[in-house]
DNA sequence: TTAGTTCTCCTAATTCAATTAGGCAAATTC
DNA sequence: GAATTTGCCTAATTGAATTAGGAGAACTAA
């Protein structure tokens, strides 16, 4: 074994970060290949393609997601657990925009089954029993939660929001209001 | 001038077509060259680089995008404006997948500003007036609706709720009436 | 009508990313 | 220590983006 031992654990790595700086969209196999030092072709041994390092990088923002997501909700539950999901969620698109914008891409059934997804989306799910939905409702809110969350998100990292002076933070807070008030009226349980 | 009549015109109404058909992020200089049967270099003579490729068509998208709305909003108020709104926005997205995806690319700030895209906000202000939220909330409430339509969307076209049984447009009838119930208890006025 | 100008598209060539084939040397195995 | 495996490299191909420069047709002005 000669050389400086790369590892497809490290090619994920180093693709992640470099998907964080310089954009999910340029991230190519040549440039993670500059950074670790070595030429184009010595990362075919680790991957099979331009598209698996892309799969790897998603898969590994999918897990620190849901990861994040589990020690937010931990010890909490109503609107608190709500809001602290939500911010997990934002905040982690934040700090990674790179990742958050491969965990948006797209999967094949197989590999999106095995992967972090569902383990987030269960999350919802719990944060929407305390809601106490009629039955069929469920699967809507999580729709909707899913994409009200990841619409402001994605509209406010593509810079949507930097033509209003209203703060970003405000109008967040108002849409976790909203969202809340939103499902607390659907309740079967009145307030 | 020799040749079959290559135009700006015809190169960005054939990139639109490309991109609906193998989607935005794969539509490239050389592919709209072979579609219209010249060679690549022909289209720099239009076009300044493949970036502006891109951006014609997003700038196509959001004009479109803008007029079905306008349509659809002709001669309506209240819920119905919002779910007429909604409703071609979200149509709009099935019927030209790689357009809609053109729309969300990121525009610099003086083209993004001479776009339609203020116009279709600007017709989303135009239904919240009727939901006369408290003077701060409109901004708040532009980006909820905003991110919420857009999120929704963004999630069923990449095959989010494939997984679930729930029919698609069964979720989309709830977040909508979800959406007006929650503006509604924002409003000013009771019910 | 013709010489010059201007378009419009082409060929040739470069650069960069993705990917395959095949090689060589260090590390490992027995 | 010979055989094998492993890890990375060089060489080469293909395809996209882009630039430079050319040739012919249409337009223009005398």
């Amino acid at each position: 074994m000669a050389g400086a031992g790369i590892t497809g654990e490290r090619i994920t790595r180093t693709a992640a970060e470099l998907a964080d700086e310089i954009g999910f969209d340029k991230l190519t196999v040549s440039a993670v290949a500059r950074r670790l030092g070595v030429k184009d072709p010595s990362l075919y041994a680790h991957i099979e393609n331009a598209r698996e390092l892309k799969v790897r990088v998603a898969l590994l923002a999918l897990e620190e997601m849901a990861d994040r997501a589990a020690a937010a909700l931990a010890g909490r539950s109503g609107k608190d657990a709500l809001v602290a999901f939500a911010d997990a969620y934002r905040d982690y698109a934040k700090e990674y925009p790179g990742r958050y914008a491969a965990a948006r891409f797209e999967l094949d059934p197989q590999t999106a089954a095995g992967s972090a997804g569902p383990r987030h989306s269960e999350m919802m799910r719990a944060i929407l029993r305390g809601y106490e939905l009629p039955e069929p409702d469920q699967t809507d809110a999580v729709r909707f939660l899913g994409g009200a969350f990841h619409g402001y998100v994605s509209l406010e990292m593509a810079g949507g929001f930097r033509h209003t002076p209203r703060e970003a933070d405000a109008s967040w807070a108002w849409t976790l209001d909203t969202l809340d008030l939103a499902l607390r009226s659907r309740s079967r349980k009145p307030a």
